[in-house]
DNA sequence: TTTTGAGTTGTTCGA
DNA sequence: GTCGAACAACTCAAA
């Protein structure tokens, strides 16, 4: 009698491309997909309320992948370490496969579950698949974790190729007979009263299916002028594969494999090619820090940073959150965030520039907002992107490169197509003063139906001045 | 071991 | 309007 073999499904949610499940396949025992949401494994970093919604839709998509394939994705919640026992109970598995994940709470996860169905007869196998190359793959001369990007890429490039992305198992043997599954609804991810996500189906279809036709659009038109176009929040040249590649719906080998392969096709595309490549390089980057220094997500990387004076202001922070900053791009930023789950990454940049050094606000304050309010929420990118910002990251902004909100939206939203969609009150201002509006003559805000401080916030602080305390907070730290 | 070159994404100032 | 320099010094990676 062949033993099942239980795939325990995590941030990998996909059944194309997946070593664990191709392994298990291959031993032709029976096989047994199961999630299990567990809310307490996390702590902090329990997946928001976003990143829920995603979740709930993901779960769905897979549960109709499997089924196309003839089996049946079991949903459990609770304790990951309880369930499995008892799904181990229920069915008599000797194995249980999974992908491995580089959030420290996951490790950690992955180390106690190991030990403990060791200690019960049944092996835990971990396979990878979910980076391009694994953290134990890439070092530098003295066999240490790279700390800048640019050597990191470049050691990169030089390994061998991520192998070729795999299609799902021809045949996989599927555990028959009728297991306990939870209902989906019943997981309670999805936002019920108000459903403040019922729109989002118009511009995410969550799943493997949703993530290989933003592929394909992605390689048919923005990669064209990807490293130039990436640029323009108003333009739609960035791939929008982020809360796919979260949820492990695409892989990134599949990823790499398609952009070399149009890179091939169309060599005019090379330098286009090379740069979205190198942004999958920022994402491996990330991950790699995260598993070497798993304090990433509370503690600066640059120690001096742990005295850095940030500021507590409550009514900053609640201005920036809500879009009512008096900064235009800022504010479209913060309400694109708000009403779409997403933020274009220029603009992420430019409003946690906003937060950490205009306000002074910590930055894991901003961390936090985003994690529940992205899609994409991810701890590894979330982390490093947050403290290159702050300039406490690995390889960070330099200090003194403070973002000008005004001067960004002039050079990256010169139309002003973003702004006024997202700030509609805006819409009739000129785009001499749209980043401004401060500045405008009163016959000009007048005719454009603009009320500084009624229909419009003022600038809640003045960007010169914001500018020079920060450069002093800065400025002080080094000395100090 | 010492040395050398380099480092995602910017802004401001003055010529 | 455009251009180059200054902004600071430090750490990292590799020769």
């Amino acid at each position: 009698m062949n033993a099942p073999i239980i795939y325990w499904y995590r941030q990998d949610l996909r059944t194309h491309d997946l070593p664990g499940l191709i392994a298990a396949a291959a031993t032709g025992h029976p096989v047994i997909p199961c999630y299990i949401l567990d809310d307490q494994a996390p702590g902090e970093w329990s997946p928001g309320g976003a990143s829920r919604w995603w979740l709930h839709h993901s779960l769905a998509a897979l549960g109709r992948d499997i089924a196309g394939a003839g089996g049946t994705l079991v949903l459990r919640s609770g304790n990951t370490g309880a369930e499995l026992q008892k799904l181990i109970q229920e069915t008599g598995a000797a194995e249980v496969y999974c992908s491995r994940h580089y959030e420290p709470w996951a490790a950690a996860l992955e180390k106690q579950l190991h030990d403990d169905l060791d200690a019960a007869g049944v092996t835990l196998k971990r396979y990878g698949g979910n980076l391009l190359f694994e953290p134990e793959q890439i070092s530098n001369q003295s066999g240490l974790p790279f700390k800048v990007f640019t050597p990191f890429w470049k050691h990169c490039l030089k390994m061998p190729e991520p192998a070729a992305p795999r299609p799902v198992p021809e045949s996989i043997t599927w555990l028959q007979g009728v297991l306990h599954s939870v209902p989906l609804d019943d997981l309670g991810l999805r936002p019920r009263q108000p459903d403040w996500a019922a729109a989002w189906t118009d511009q995410w279809q969550p799943g493997s299916q949703g993530a290989a036709k933003k592929l394909q659009s992605f390689l048919h038109n923005g990669i064209e002028n990807y490293s130039e176009g990436r640029n323009h929040p108003a333009l739609d040249c960035t791939t929008r594969l982020s809360p796919h590649l979260h949820y492990g719906e695409i892989s990134p080998r599949q990823l790499w494999h398609s952009a070399r392969q149009t890179a091939a096709t169309r060599p005019r595309l090379d330098t286009q090619v090379a740069k979205f490549l190198s942004e999958m390089g920022w994402r491996e980057f990330s991950h790699h820090l995260l598993h070497h220094f798993p304090e990433l997500d509370a503690q600066p990387f640059k120690e001096r940073f742990a005295h850095f004076p940030w500021m507590s202001n409550d009514q900053g922070l609640q201005a920036w959150q809500r879009g009512q900053t008096g900064y235009p791009l800022v504010d479209a930023g913060m309400r694109e965030l708000w009403h779409t789950g997403y933020m274009h990454n220029r603009v992420r940049m430019i409003v946690a520039s906003f937060l950490t050094k205009h306000l002074l606000i910590h930055w894991r304050v901003g961390a936090k907002w985003f994690w529940d309010t992205l899609l994409d929420a991810n701890l590894a990118n979330n982390s490093c992107g947050w403290q290159w910002v702050a300039g406490s990251g690995a390889d960070a902004s330099p200090y003194f490169r403070i973002f000008n909100p005004i001067l960004q939206g002039q050079k990256f939203d010169a139309q002003g197509e973003y702004i006024r969609h997202w700030v509609p009150e805006l819409a009739a201002m000129p785009d001499r003063y749209l980043n401004n509006p401060w500045d405008a003559p009163a016959a000009i805000l007048d005719s454009a139906g603009v009320h500084l401080g009624s229909t419009y916030p003022l600038p809640i602080v003045d960007h010169t001045q914001a500018r020079e305390s920060a450069l002093a907070a800065y400025g002080a730290l080094k000395n100090g």
